[in-house]
Order: C-alpha cells, then structure tokens, then sequence
DNA sequence: TGAAAAATTGAAAACGGTTTGGCTGAAAAA
DNA sequence: TTTTTCAGCCAAACCGTTTTCAATTTTTCA
C-alpha cells in the first residue's frame, strides 16, 4: 500500500497523511486520529527507502566489527538494542575487511560515503586513533566507547580503567603483595594504557617498581590467560597476585594456578575486571573471583542514548562521560603467605 | 557530489555512467574504464538510499537479536560478517522488544513491512514456530539456522542435534556409565528437543531407560550448569555422567563436580557441546572437555552464503542443509568407577 | 556502396515518500 | 460589517538514483 493509495482511502491528500503520522502540528486531532487508525487497519506503513532518500537519514547507527567477534560484542550491541529497540533505529553491523585486502580508513570512508548510517560508534580507540580523525573530518557523528588522546572534538563514554586497576592494584600491595603480575588487553589501545598506568601507578605510591617480565599483553582468552600466567609462576621468582583483564583470561588464571598445584587466595590472589556476562559471573567461580566490574550492557545502553542525543543536536563537546569502576572483593584475593 | 553533476564531469549522460558504474553490458569498456577512474578521482559513490528506493532492494539482512544476548550471537554473526563483507549487504540488528509491549510476531510484521531487509534469518525456532508460518505468509525471503516442524517451505540449515548427542550419550553408555544426567537448552527449541530424542535414542538402543529426574533444561549459563549439577550429585543416586549443552554449562558441571570432591574423567565424566569459541576453548579446560563440536562461526558464514543465494532466486526448497558434528573425545570422559 | 544489424548513448519517467509555499474558510479583531 | 489571522489542508516540487524506450553512431554484410 502506497501513500497515495492510502490517502484516497482516508480522503485526504498525501500530505496530510504524511504530516498526521509523522506528528507535525498543523494537522488537526481528530484527523490525526484518524489517520492513525486507518493506517492500523488498512495496513499501510511508509515506504523506509523513500523517506531515508527524501529526509536525508539512514536510520541506523553503524558498529564495525572487528574480525576476532569478541564476546564483549554481544553485550554491548543487546545494551544498545534496548536503547534503540523504541526507537526508528536500528543497529547495523559491519564487517571489518580482510585487513590484507582493504585499509580500515578505507572502509570508514566508503562507510561514510554510503551514507548507510547516521552515526558510527567507534570501539578500542588508539591514544592517536586514525579513525576518529577522519570520522571528524568527514563530519560524520560519532561516539567513541574508549577515550583517545587525539586532538580533535569528539564524544566518548569511558570507563575508568586507570583508576580500577589502580585500586585493584593497590589492594594487593596492602594484603602484603610485592610480586604482582598484570595481563592486559592488546596493546595499543588506550584503554590498555590506562590499565597500565594505574598498575605503575599503585606501585609507584606504594614506592614499589613493577616487574617488566611479569606484565603481558594480547587477546582476552582463556588460553592466552593461562599460557602468561603459567609462564609467570614458573620464574625462578614467580607472582604471588595476578591482575587480568577479563573473565577469560581469569579462568586462564585459575588454570594455570590449578595445574601448579597452587590454591587461589591463599597461594596466589587474582583481580580481574568483570564486564558482567549473564553466561559467566565472577562470584559463581572457585574460589568467587575479586572483581573490578562495570557492565558493558549498561555501556551500550548509555552509547546508544548518547549516540541519540548526538543526532538531536547535542554537541560532541558536551558529551564526555567516565564511568567509575566498582571493585568487589571476593574469595580469589588474600594476604600474601 | 551527485551523479547529476559526476556525470556533467565525465562528459556523460548519468544513464551511462550508471550502467558502467553497475556493470552493465551496454557500455564499452574504454568508457566503463574512464567512469570508473572518474569515480575514484572525484569521489562519487551512489547515494544508498536512492539506490534502494529505485531498485527496491535493501541491501542487508536482518537479524532479530534476543533479550538474553546470547555469546552464540557474536560468533554467529562474526562468521556471516566474514561472508558478506565483499558483497554490498550488511547486516541488520533488530533488537526484540520488550516480550511486554509488544509481541514477537508483531516485530516480525513490523520488520517486513517496512522493507530495511532483504532477508531475515531465524534463530532456535520451535517445531511449529509461527515466525516460519508469518515470514512466508509474508513473502519475505528468509533462512532457519535450526530445523522446524511446520508445513511451511522453508529453507535452512541446522546441525545433526540428535546424532550429536546420540552418539555422546552412547559413548558414555559404553563406559559403563547408566545413570547419565542431561543439561538441555531452554525447553521448547527444536533443537533441544532433537538433543532430547538423541539422549533418549542412545538409552533405548542399548536397552536402558533415561531417568527423568536427571534431564534439566534452561539458558546456557556457568550458574545454571552448576545448580543443575549440584543438585543432581546431590541425590541419593547421583549421575556417573553429564551431557552438558553448551561450553557454559559445562564450566558449571566442572565446578560443581569440584566442590563435591569429584575428579572429572574418573569420578564424573562430561561430554558437553562445543560452538567453537576463540575465547574458551574445550582442549584447554583441566581437564580437557570432550565434547560434541560444530563451528557457530562457519555456520554464519554458511548461512550469510545460502541468504545470498535465496536471493539471487535459488528455491528454499533446494537449501536444507544438515552439518554432522564431530565427537571429540578428551580427558573428561572415561570408564564408569 | 548502401542497407541492415549491432553497439552505444541519452531523455525522461519512474521509485514513494516529505516539505515548501499557497490556498481556503472560519474565527478573531477592527 | 469588513479586515486580519490562523488552523487546516492541498498541489507540486524534490530527494538521487535506475531503467525503459528511443535515438544515434558504428559495424557487418550482401
């Protein structure tokens, strides 16, 4: 059913019926009404291709993905869809290329050009991320989920990873921890430059220096989790606590512990940060496993609504916010024997 | 810089530079060369939206993304994504609402009704799913990853459930072991009925009888696998073996079985399924789980690759495919004591 | 060489909405 | 009563492509 079909069944010009559905003022209610009902009941629903054409809007915000599909993807994109899920907007996913085959800008750009989406929320930015230069360049709104030291305006909602791990690194020094080993995320992104910054820091105001050979970095996954962590404990001076960047490289952790014989703390203490998984939760571990936790859910709930108000006009310089970080502590965290 | 004026540029009527922009026979190729060239130099790319109004193709598939976002999802769609991101289709997200306001079929009609997909691919459907029964009442293309029951035409593409866990099942049986508990998904789902059929086939082939009081289902989660576990163990006449759902679950089994003093593979064997996540990986749990395994990102990237094909006009009646799933046998199974 | 066929190209009509600017008639103001 | 105002509605232009149909040029072939 077309708009003009419709509104010959309504008896009303095409116009009214566009301004009546859409909820512009200078339609009366009770036609309003009426054309509201017999848009119900006859079935009739604009055509979402003419309306992107002629209002300029793609009704979608963009998410690129990366190739590894990290776990943390689901969650932020279910928190995004319960923003989004009242809204005319739909989430769109793409793919991030074979980086053999085509440079990431080059799939921004072409993003952009295509005019697929209204805004792009750009994930794990770099200090100096490429990306959100030429987003800003290419006047294309975004938000950055991560912070970037880049000097050019822009959104961001962060988490304060600096602090966490501070926190979380301190605790371990006043349960008598000197040895502590840190396994971050890849290296490159500013949020695992925070990490390491609040991990040299707690030693620092503690007058303690960390051990290079007991910080490692790379993907959050069990296995890489336990392949550091076994490694670690197996110096000739191993860690007496461990700080992990995630649940996976956690249960890494633990294994690797476990196959030493090692008792989890008592023998070695583990922090890890919990973006809060239904699927997987901190205190259901053995032992429960002391947290730094903030929820990606709740991330993407808030990115997306940022995201809205972006395109409603707010201006990216207003929007900057940095979450703190709950640190739970549990069973998996003790005093140093 | 519409095509309008690229094509005053080229020297082109935009009807030509259309056809060679798209690959049309008509235009020879000394000037499809010159347009193309043009269009990289001058930066002209068709507006999207324009595209699709015109041609009535949407250019994306649509996903409907449960409230539970589920860590399937990711995997799944990170193995479409590596399908589709040499074609010119993205994928959709569209977040299920709130199963209060509105109801699924409702998204559904919604969904189809205003054209943003080209296709949809449906998740666990049941075995008279009403989604199946709309979608071809609606004429929308679409693919089941799962299987149905209903006498609709449909195409799909699903794993061998039933054998899978048939063949676990039996497997255990050989052991020795005779009292098996099962840890299903969410009841209702062709799938974890299949998962049914085969755990209850592999008894009856070897004459034995499941017992009911040992057969749990729910989400696949650590906490869930646990509690059902536990209190499974806990029973005056506890289960030898466990046939777990998911990777999940099976990290809840393994906990559970722990905190009773249980060794896996000696006192308790666990065969669980395997989607084949990067992050956590069967061959490295202590001990190393066997497990029924089939890869959740191949079967995105096969399901992206059969949408294409029903949409290049391929008969859904042609596209079912089974995918056998392999049995893999690690340290977690072993001879009932 | 000239007619017919084939290869190129272009003008203009869609696609299905939104929005600008104008029109109408009734209420308000003069 | 006449003029002004304004709520409510409509005609038509427009968004930026693709595609039909026709025109033109080039090639083929008798």
């Amino acid at each position: 059913m077309k708009l003009k079909e419709f509104a010959k069944q309504v008896g009303l010009s095409p116009t009214t019926v566009s301004r009546a559905l859409s909820g512009y003022p200078e339609v009366s209610e009770t036609t309003r009404a009426r054309v509201a009902e017999a848009a119900v009941r006859l079935g009739y629903s604009p055509n979402i291709n003419a309306v992107r054409l002629k209002t300029g809007r793609a009704g979608a915000i963009g998410v690129v993905m990366g190739r590894a599909g990290e776990f943390h993807f689901a969650e932020f994109m279910a928190g995004m869809a319960e923003r989004l899920v009242a809204e005319e907007t739909d989430i769109l996913v793409i793919p991030m290329a074979d980086p053999n085959q085509e440079d990431e800008m080059q799939l921004y750009r072409r993003l952009v050009e295509s005019r697929r989406v209204d805004a792009i929320i750009v994930h794990s930015p770099k200090p100096n991320d490429e990306r959100i230069a030429l987003l800003h360049e290419l006047g294309m709104p975004f938000l950055v989920h991560g912070r970037s030291a880049i000097d050019v305006p822009h959104a961001w909602l962060d988490i304060d990873n600096e602090g966490a791990i501070k926190r979380a690194t301190s605790h371990l020094i006043d349960l008598g921890h000197r040895r502590i080993a840190m396994i971050n995320g890849r290296a490159g992104a500013t949020y695992a430059l925070h990490r390491d910054s609040g991990f040299r820091k707690a030693h620092q105001s503690h007058g303690i220096e960390p051990d290079p050979q007991l910080m490692a970095s790379g993907n959050f996954t069990d296995e890489l989790g336990f392949r550091f962590a076994r490694s670690f404990l197996e110096q000739p001076n191993p860690p007496s606590a461990f700080v992990a960047g995630s649940m996976m490289s956690a249960l890494g952790v633990y294994r690797a512990a476990r196959s030493l014989g090692l008792q989890i703390g008592r023998d070695v203490s583990v922090i890890a940060h919990d973006d809060v998984f239904p699927y997987l939760t901190a205190d259901n571990m053995v032992p429960s496993l002391s947290a730094t936790r903030s929820s990606m859910r709740a991330a993407g709930t808030r990115c997306a609504d940022l995201v809205l108000q972006l395109l409603s006009g707010r201006s990216p310089l207003e929007i900057h916010e940095l979450w703190p970080v709950e640190l739970i502590l549990r069973e998996s965290t003790g005093p140093v024997r």
